[in-house]
DNA sequence: ACCTGAACACCGTTCAAGT
DNA sequence: ACCTGAACACCGTTCAAGT
């Protein structure tokens, strides 16, 4: 029988009533020793975890920056990992939910290419969220607004309810995939200190291509060769993104019309 | 100016000569002190990431496990994440790579049903992979070799180019995504020590709805209302799993169809 | 109520030393 | 050529103690 470990910050106890967590400022003293509270703590987390990074990050070190002992933290966290998810949760904030209630909306194809490129900029502005997206339930509350309007913009197209649920993973997942790679990918060029650019055709030449397979390697050659001939990896990324997205929003217009 | 850092270590430095690496056993000696090689490391490293999670693995964990001293690994490999990427590739080999060049080839569709359906499952039965997927390279011999095989089946499709690419992103960041979620889903599950259909139930019940969002929360409701009745979680994800690549395929078809 | 310091049980990695 | 031991600079977290 394995250690019941906590699901979740967001996920109090069931089996007793509902209680706030004690620890949060409640304001009942106006002024705090060290003025630290949850709301100053995650963000500087946030902060952090921008500047250097998922794998730099540690209780000590956030400390620090806070100008307070490691153990001062904990007094309004019980772990590292829940800091992570109120951290997640803060950075789900900065989505742009587009308005899924007004009386004249623009299409389900228009607003869900808006929340695709929404999730795309927030998984490569912050690159240490697509690991604890991974990691966590993700069930805060600026997460699931994300999840509803996803989930209403999808319910307009006209899929059964079970077509809807195939049709979200298919939408997000792959954006959570393409931002994951394409974020990590820019963490790594500044981290080596070389352009996207350069980093792509050093790795591209670095290795040399085993004999047996020299043949089908001439065509992976020729689908990247748009950016050999100076056209930017940026540029690419750009394409094929909206190449996946015409082709998902295509497939659904296809299921949708076969159910008439 | 960053200290540079390795790329990966399966790219040899370009500035001199490509040597091979020195520490590999080339059976110079029939019998080494340990009877260690990068091989039964490898290995050795696949079986606890699978056992315990890449959370807990750790050097000084592998070598009690090799009945070793913790910096004997070392002489075989240069870091903890050169491991990791060797045992990252080694589980690559695990993927089915179905016959790209036969005369009689099923149907493109089939074959990319059987990439994606084997890629999955990779990542199911070993959690640990995806986030090194997110965090190395990738052009290991392995990896390459399944690469390959989707570009060549996306070829197949009568995509431009450009297209394929966009295809490529399409569908198996999208199988990405998925079994990241779904990998990890599983291992929490085990971690609790409770079935997929309990914690869901649990998480779901968990959490109070704030009243905002009260009325498109219903909607969530019915849309997984498949698993509240009884119907189990593994059905209802392959169920939109087949659901999603359904849709990609179609949007492919769609594209192609649009060329002519 | 909030914060600190010392301590515990860990990490990855370096380096000088052994055989 | 291969392996060890001690050491360095870190971790997350517990716990008793301060104010």
């Amino acid at each position: 029988m394995a250690k019941a470990a906590r699901m979740s910050v967001w996920l109090e106890d069931t089996d007793g009533a509902v209680e706030p967590r004690p620890r949060a400022s409640r304001g009942r003293r106006a002024e705090q020793p060290s003025g630290l509270d949850r709301e100053r703590i995650t963000r500087a987390t946030v902060k952090l975890l921008d500047a250097e990074g998922l794998a730099k990050f540690s209780m000590r070190r956030l400390a620090g920056e806070l100008g307070v002992t490691a153990m001062s933290v904990y007094w309004y966290v019980d772990t590292k990992d829940d800091l992570l998810e109120l951290a997640l949760d803060q950075a789900f904030g900065e989505l742009e939910i587009p308005d899924t209630d007004a009386e004249e909306l623009p299409d389900w194809q228009t607003q869900l290419r808006e929340l695709a490129a929404t999730y795309r900029e927030l998984l490569v502005r912050h690159p240490w969220i697509s690991p604890l997206v991974g990691n966590f339930l993700n069930v805060g509350p600026k997460s699931l607004l994300f999840s509803r309007a996803v989930q209403r913009v999808i319910a307009r197209t006209g899929l059964t309810l079970a077509q809807q649920r195939g049709a979200v993973s298919s939408v997000f997942q792959f954006v959570y995939g393409y931002g994951t790679i394409e974020g990590h990918f820019r963490q790594r060029c500044a981290e080596v200190g070389l352009t996207q650019d350069e980093y792509f055709h050093k790795a591209m030449a670095a290795f040399s291509v085993p004999e047996e397979m020299a043949d089908d390697f001439s065509h992976a050659e020729r689908m990247m060769e748009a950016v050999e001939e100076g056209g930017d990896v940026d540029a690419m990324r750009d394409m094929d993104f909206q190449v996946a997205l015409d082709l998902q929003i295509a497939g659904i217009e296809t299921l949708v019309s076969q159910r008439r």
